[in-house]
This record gives structure tokens, sequence and C-alpha cells, in this order.
DNA sequence: GCATGATCATGC
DNA sequence: GCATGATCATGC
């Protein structure tokens, strides 16, 4: 234990036992930290994470640390409170879970089983809370409390995300990683103000400072399997994942189908997709073998599907259109947690198809994440389209014939507006990606 | 062939 | 009822 607080109560829980720390733990259930630990109001510290200090000092009698060794190092598990958001479907992650941070000049010279990652973060106690606006975190109400280890499958997923990322920091280029790199484990960046850091294999350039993470659509997952609402079916197999990486499978799985129609890979996979706009999503999760709406571990890893069509001068025939800008929430935003610095750094799946003759053929897959340079530019295009939000100038937006990947059009169904921070109503609107841009990232 | 404004189909 | 992904329709 570390320096246990004078005056504790003995053995309200044994520190080397996992299933004790756990029992104890769940005494918080339906409670608030405040509930159980009045003492914990005098705490003054807030912001993000206190509630996990408040939980470790108050609750468990131990100072907060930042130790390389679990919170609990004789049963080895790691106390991670995150905080859950009501939607209409229930209850899911807030935001990804920041793990430990990441130390560039040493993760890299470890093996996945000797690095800080799997030391510190083998065996999670999840705490999930519910998060309220304008309420203080000591009277956040626990609603999941439970011990977490990584399934087999997960785990060789994130084998693999690691490996990703020591492979950047390897090749000197600590600097570009980007979330979009990998699939359930990753490389969060931490507060923007903290200073970018040397990174070892690099004199020249500079890496913002990270954590690993578990994705916030990874946590999701972890909740729908705690609470069995499970509603995703696997593409792939932890036999099969254990051959070969995760895009190489689902690659190969799609490759047997290069060269044919529509509607000969729908005849040779037996299945009726209809002639509505989503039939190329249905056929490309049915190429899957996926029955239902949702894949595993896209859901888990977030990973955005889009299917792409390209003319006989391998152009696409259309612009890839995103959400709609809403006009209030950009003015509070800043670019790294923007809504289009969210969507732009997950990772993609583009489906492509070329047409002839009134048929569309796939023509190829790929995983594809935006380069670190582009991403800079997006930044650019995203602020002038915010400035002129802010200043209430609706006319001059970036367009497409401006030539650049990102730019502002209409979108919505008939003639539907949206309000504005002044209150005056705009014609709907939506962030594109230009089919020009589209193209140069398809290759 | 492309830029642009507009709208559809689906699902939640 | 509306957001989202996708596509259409028109004009140049």
């Amino acid at each position: 234990m570390n320096s246990p607080i004078t005056g504790f109560p003995k053995m309200l829980y044994n520190p080397k036992d996992k299933n004790s720390i756990e029992d104890y733990a769940k005494k918080l259930l339906g409670k608030s930290l405040v509930d159980l630990k009045p003492a914990a109001s005098k705490e003054v510290r807030k912001g993000k994470g206190s509630l996990g200090e408040k939980v470790e000092k108050f609750y468990f009698g131990y100072e907060p640390n930042s130790s390389p060794e679990p919170d609990f190092p004789d049963a080895g598990v790691e106390l991670k409170t995150a905080p859950l958001k009501n939607i209409k479907k229930g209850l899911r992650a807030k935001e990804r879970i920041s793990l430990n941070s990441i130390d560039y000049t040493k993760e890299y010279k470890e093996t996945f089983e000797t690095s800080s990652f799997w030391k510190k973060n083998q065996l999670l106690l999840m705490m999930f809370f519910l998060h309220e606006a304008e309420v203080s975190d000591i009277n956040f109400i626990f609603k999941y409390i439970f011990l977490w280890s990584y399934p087999e499958k997960d785990l060789l997923i994130i084998q693999d995300d690691w490996h990703k990322i020591v492979s950047k920091i390897k090749s000197g280029n600590a600097h570009e990683i980007s979330e979009g790199d990998t699939l359930y484990l990753g490389a969060c960046t931490k507060s923007s103000k903290s200073r970018n850091i040397e990174q070892p294999c690099n004199n020249s350039v500079k890496a913002r400072k990270r954590a690993f993470s578990l994705k916030q659509s990874y946590v999701n997952s972890i909740i729908t399997q705690y609470t069995n609402s499970v509603d995703y079916e696997p593409a792939v197999t932890s036999e099969e994942l254990k051959n070969k990486p995760f895009e190489a499978l689902i690659t190969e799985k799609f490759e047997e189908f290069y060269g044919k129609s529509l509607e000969e890979i729908a005849q040779l996979l037996g299945v009726e997709v209809g002639k509505s706009k989503n039939k190329t999503a249905i056929l490309c999760r049915r190429i899957l073998g996926i029955k239902g709406r949702k894949i595993e571990e896209f859901d888990k890893a977030d990973i955005q599907m889009k299917t792409v069509t390209l003319n006989q001068a391998g152009t696409p025939t259309e612009d890839m259109s995103f959400k709609q800008i809403n006009f209030i929430d950009i003015l509070s935003e800043d670019w790294e947690n923007s809504y289009w610095h969210e969507a732009l750094t997950k990772k993609f799946f583009f489906v492509v198809f070329e047409e002839f003759e009134n048929q569309d053929y796939l023509k190829k897959v790929l995983f594809w994440t935006m380069p670190h340079q582009d991403l800079l530019r997006a930044k650019r295009f995203w602020k002038d389209t915010r400035n002129k939000i802010a200043d209430n100038n609706f006319e001059s937006f970036l367009k497409s014939s401006d030539g650049l990947d990102c730019f502002v059009r209409t979108k919505g169904t008939a003639g539907e507006v949206a309000k504005t921070a002044n209150g005056s109503l705009q014609k709907k609107l939506a962030y594109w990606l230009s089919r020009t841009y589209i193209k140069s990232a398809i290759g």
C-alpha cells in the first residue's frame, strides 16, 4: 500500500486480494462518494480526474500517485473512475479512459509484455459514475463497478495497437501519431497546454505528449459487455487474429469479390440488397458475414466505413458529406475537441467501387487515416468556418470551387433551417471532403 | 465533367 | 421528427 492515511480504519478491504477490493468498491454502487465519506467534501481540488483522486484518498485510504505500478500493486489492480452520460438508449461512456502517459524514450525499448501499458493496466477496477453538469464530483452517483480484464480477442487487437504506436516512435514519427492509427488502444494527447517533448528517434521534431487510452467506443463496448446489451456481430475470430492483423483479415474478405458488380456479389452471397441508398453498406456487412447492422470490431474501434464510387476517370462521383454544422456548438469548440477534428482523426474504411455502363464494380478496399499534414490544413478550414460563424457571416464559407480538401455545403431535408447563436435561422450546412481529396486519399 | 443546391431513405 | 449517409438534378 502507498502511505496509508493515519487513522484510516484497518481492513475494510484486503489490498492483496482483487475480489476483496472489488467487493469493497461495490459498496459505492448507487451512492456518491460523499454519501459514504463525508470528509471528501473538505477537499477543494476540482476538475478532470479529481474524483478519482478523492476516491483513492478518502475511500481506499491511499495517497494518489503516479507510480508505474498498478494502484493496488499486490493485487495487480488499477483503479479507474470514469464518467457516463445519459442518452436516450441508456448510459454510455462520456469520454475515452486515459491510462498511463507514454515515455517515448522508454516505451519503444520494451516488448508488449514488459510495456508500461501492460504493467499498469492489465486488470482494471472500473468505477463508472453518472456525470452531471453543474454537480460537484463528490455527488456523482456510481452506476457500474466491476473488475475488467481484456477478453482474449480484444487483447490480440490491443497488442497490435501497442505495436503500431511503438513503431511510430521507433521510426521517428512520434509527432505523427494519430488516434486513427489504432483500433481499441489509443495514444491520446495530454492537455493542450503541455509543451511538446523530445522523441528518441528523431532529434529535429518534437512530439505532443500522449497517454495510452481506451477509446471511447471501446469503453462503450466494455459497458455493453458488462450489462449484457451487446448488439453487434463479429467480423473475425480470435483464431484468425492469431495469424494476421485485423486490417489484413478484413481486406481479404473483400478481395475475393474484386472486379464483381454489386448484383454479382449479392448473388454469390445469396442475399437480397434492394435498391435503397444504403444498399452498398448492407452488402459490405454481408461480405463480412454480418446479418444485422453492427460490426463488432468496427463498433469498438469506431471505424468509419465509407463507400466511394469512381467514374471512368477515377474520380469519385460525389463529395463526401459529414455532420451538419451546429452553428452554436462550434463557437465553444477549440480545434482539438471540435467535431471536425474528431471526425477526421478516426480510422476510415473505404470501400471503392468503379462505375461502368451503369453498373458498380468493387475495385478495392482500404483502411485510411488522415495524414498529419492534411489535418493541419483541415484545421485552417475549420478555423475559417468557425470565425465566419462567429462573425455571423454566412455568405462566404469556403466552397467546393475553392479547391481545398474541405468545404461547406448545404445539407438537410427540403429547406430546413438551424438556429445560430444570435437566434437567427440559417439554411442547414454540413462539413464535406472534396472528391478530389478523396481521390488522392484512396490513391 | 464538375460545382452547386437540394433532397432522399433509413434508422433511431 | 430529424440526423446521417448517400445521391440526385440542374446549369454551365
